[in-house]
DNA sequence: CGACGGATTGAGGGGATTCAAATGTAGTGG
DNA sequence: CCACTACATTTGAATCCCCTCAATCCGTCG
């Protein structure tokens, strides 16, 4: 974990859909003293662990975090993943303690941001635009919920990978050609199957030119013959 | 839907874990104001639809809803159960308009909740309170998830019973034995199995005495043994 | 009573898993 | 720099769990 030069919220590219999103600037001004400058991250660190003590949240600034739980049997259960311009941290939010492990993918960076400093302040519309933040993240779940439930496995495929697209595309990066941080075994961990459907998948959408893969650089040939197939 | 004589939330069995949760008594006084009193719906009425304009949450005093989704192919999905002393519609908070249906199972008191107007007076604590029930929801959401990916049919159902006896513990009800408000279908629907299936372990776990069910009551028997299972 | 929806049970087929092995890729240390 | 190792990915074959289809049973309600 290496130390960067300090980048203030005010200045921030992340500014408009993070926590200050809205604020007048002196109350980004406040926002600045709660939070701890990014600090970076490299491949497979633990950013926080499952019951350790949180009353912050974390903003992606650049790099991907999976987060996981590991059951009575120690096997892991990714419970999800995040990419860059996401808010990791809010269902840690109630108990005050983590509710999973938080791993980096990759080299990443983050910026913590401590809600009890924050909540001291009281600033109303920071709340506000925490249940904002929540709230679209409970539509997320269910939307992701409803890949998992009641589809096949090349259903549960592609609509992992239209919505990574879809990821991209709000942030301003491509939807035809992004990066896959995780391994195929995180994949089907996350969707519920065996990495070898998983890869199977992947080669019979390949041999239809739907996708191709080179390393771990994914790209979208046909966006309408793959979305057709998760309708 | 019927009238019934209002019940204000200073006198209210759910204050402790609803809204008003942490208010001083004046601040409950302007929360009163802006709920509506506790609509009595009947069995399979549609509380509020999927897309409809929405800026209220709704409080469960009594019975039972099921929340769903209705696919490109015109098939319901079933994205949630909610029970007595479940706050619904929080995941709408975001959009300003319903993520899903939403309808009784049974004869069910609901109480609007007018969030519009709750954040106009500007109350902090309640803002914090949702913020817990999101963060809360957010886990339970991931916990849900956790049951649904990557275990067997019996134990989804195992787990989905566990559950349910689990909320009606935590709210002064018998773990042991409660009504299951659903069908079997919807059951199958949420966990993502055939109805034969969810039936078959049904059966398979009687032969077991770990659990009976007459009628819609279910009784559970032997909860070491079923936790074992879902282990 | 008859009709309807929900629940159960049986038989058969198929999709996904498991087991096994080969290939490819990245990371390490000599 | 390359051999070596560990891990990730791919492919094949066999098995099994769950789904689908179909028929029956049960409880409720008109």
């Amino acid at each position: 974990m290496t130390m960067r030069t300090p980048i203030q919220c005010s200045q921030c590219s992340m500014q408009s859909i993070c926590v200050p999103a809205g604020l007048v600037p002196t109350d980004v001004e406040i926002l600045d003293k709660c939070s701890r400058e990014p600090h970076l991250f490299n491949k497979r660190n633990v950013v926080f662990s499952e019951g350790q003590k949180l009353n912050s949240v974390f903003a992606i600034k650049s790099g991907s975090v999976k987060c996981y739980t590991i059951d009575s049997n120690g096997k892991q259960q990714i419970t999800s993943f995040h990419m860059v311009g996401d808010i990791v941290g809010l269902e840690s939010l109630a108990s005050g303690s983590a509710a999973t492990y938080c791993e980096t993918m990759e080299t990443s960076m983050l910026c913590e941001i401590r809600l009890s400093k924050l909540f001291a302040q009281e600033l109303p519309k920071v709340e506000s635009n925490l249940l904002q933040l929540m709230s679209r993240r409970l539509a997320n779940c269910s939307k992701h919920y409803l890949n998992v439930v009641n589809t096949s496995a090349e259903q549960k495929v592609v609509a992992f990978l239209l919505s990574i697209s879809t990821h991209m595309h709000q942030h301003g990066l491509s939807r035809s050609e992004y990066r896959l941080p995780m391994t195929r075994t995180d994949i089907a961990n996350y969707l519920g199957l065996a990495v070898e459907t998983v890869s199977r998948i992947f080669t019979a959408l390949k041999e239809q030119q739907l996708i191709n893969t080179e390393q771990s650089i994914l790209t979208i040939n046909d966006f309408t013959a793959l979305e057709s197939r998760v309708a």
